[in-house]
DNA sequence: TGAAATGTTGGGGCG
DNA sequence: ACGCCCCAACATTTC
């Protein structure tokens, strides 16, 4: 008779490497089952991305393979799966990582109690963030709402853990198990619009591996003064690995510590993570109220110029094409596009929320949210209103000869770098020898700069004038 | 992890 | 030699 076995339940855990729920499993000398469970009822209210699903099937798929194929796939309820195998299978404990998103963290705290009415054991662990949110507070026992101080407090008074070793020896339950197949969870599209991401990614804890050993390899050093320049790959590039848990956060930063620049956008994921947790509306709802009242304007027209990447402003549009393309972007010009989005377009944050949700491969509940508020000012130590970008002048700063426009932007390869932010002020003639035709290959900016700066800032200063 | 407007300074051209 | 103007270049303030 074989000795009843752990159920460890994996979510944003696929890594052998520094995963507490099944190296503490694993420790039990006991057989485990790692279990997968596809459940549209767990996501709510937050159903999975597209691109997200994409990166879910193979990060599911690597997963397996490195454990001989030996994980069980389910689809399904929950609950009923949990007790189903737990039953079958006599399993004593369910071992899991904690997750953060309130949504996530009220369904675990039901399953736990149902599971407890049955006498199973569902034991929680730490192992995907640096810091529990519930334990770094300011001095009067508030959430942090400012970056620097939440950062310094947590150099100050918080040890990051090592991170812990891959099992020696899983033992796996050996009896047969009914697994789903990979393609029936049915996470990859229909229409194959997927070749960019395949060929951008590697998902899966081998291929995060990779990444970050180039990274420390290549990038490091130079970290800094890259990372805002997208046409070079310096920056990391861990975000999706890192949202699927496919790397620990621990061995990320045991790596990378002593890179102070980096350290600090660790840290970024860190406060994120902790302002979901302590205000959880903030997904739907702006963090100060005031921006309840927001005139944004509801234009689909300009809406879907900026998802497609047609808005004539070359910065924007190569980034919304490479996340289009790629399903990623590159952080600086997140920031320019939401500008743009919030500032120029004045279309709800929210919009590009749900925009960004659907289409990174990183879509990662906390981050999303805190970087839209962010740049819409409405959040925690956010954008002041009158921080316009111009898009024109960071593309000029960041990307001077314009090598990632032209990658995205086809259209524009011929624009010399002096024109290749701002086409539309080249001699017709000039533009013809480029091939650029505006308003029929290439759009005219689709809103005046000057002009949408000044309204915007009116907008927005009539909000401040309001709430005092 | 802004950009534009406004202010200041100093060199050079020029009468 | 000198004052005046122009205007970069940089600094400060404002949105």
């Amino acid at each position: 008779m074989q000795q009843t076995p752990i159920i460890v339940w994996l979510r944003n855990d696929l890594r052998l490497e520094d995963n507490p729920a099944l190296f503490y499993a694993a420790k039990q000398m006991c057989p485990v089952i790692l279990l997968y469970i596809y459940s549209e009822d767990d996501q709510r209210p937050y159903p999975i991305g597209a691109a997200a699903k994409w990166w879910l099937h193979h990060s599911l798929k690597a997963f397996s393979k490195s454990i001989a194929e030996q994980l069980i796939l389910r689809k399904g309820n929950v609950l009923d799966i949990l007790l189903e195998l737990a039953e079958k299978t006599k399993a004593r404990a369910i071992f899991y990582n904690k997750r953060y998103s309130p949504h996530e963290i009220s369904h675990d705290a039901t399953y736990g109690k149902e599971l407890l009415k049955k006498g199973l054991e569902f034991k929680a662990h730490d192992g995907n963030l640096l810091i529990e949110p519930s334990e770094l507070l300011n001095q009067q026992g508030k959430p942090f709402q400012v970056y620097t101080p939440f950062y310094t407090a947590a150099m100050k008074f918080f040890d990051v853990k090592e991170p812990l070793s891959i099992p020696k020896e899983l033992q796996f339950y050996s009896q047969n198990l009914a697994s789903l197949s990979l393609d029936a969870l049915d996470l990859l599209p229909k229409t194959e619009w997927t070749k960019g991401i395949q060929e951008a990614w590697n998902p899966g804890e081998e291929g995060a591996e990779k990444e970050l050993s180039s990274f420390c390899k290549n990038n490091q050093a130079s970290y800094a003064k890259d990372r805002d320049i997208p046409s070079v790959m310096g920056t990391s590039r861990l975000s999706p690995h890192l949202h699927f848990g496919e790397i620990s956060i621990r061995k990320v930063y045991a790596k990378t510590w002593n890179n102070e620049s980096y350290r600090r956008e660790l840290y970024f994921r860190e406060f994120a993570h902790s302002l979901l947790f302590h205000f959880p509306e903030t997904p739907s709802k702006p963090l100060h109220a005031r921006f309840l009242h927001f005139p944004w304007k509801k234009n689909e027209i300009f809406l879907q110029a900026w998802k497609k990447g047609l808005t004539g402003y070359p910065i924007v549009d190569a980034g919304m094409r490479e996340l289009w393309q790629t399903g990623w972007m590159h952080n600086r010009v997140r920031m320019i596009v939401g500008s743009f989005l919030v500032k120029h377009l004045l279309i709800s944050w929210h919009e590009g929320l749900k925009w960004f949700w659907d289409t990174l491969v990183d879509a990662d509940l906390a981050n999303n949210t805190f970087g839209w508020q962010w740049v819409a000012g409405c959040g925690a130590d956010a954008a002041p209103y009158f921080r316009i970008f111009n898009p024109t002048l960071q593309g000029e700063k960041f990307d001077p000869e314009g090598l990632y426009v032209k990658k995205y932007v086809p259209e524009l390869s011929l624009v010399p770098p002096k024109y290749i932010h701002k086409p539309w002020k080249m001699e017709a003639s000039e533009l013809k020898i480029c091939g650029v035709e505006l308003g029929k290959n290439y759009p005219h900016p689709i809103v005046d700069h000057d002009k949408a700066r000044v309204y915007a800032l009116d907008c927005f200063k009539k909000l401040s004038a309001d709430s005092k």
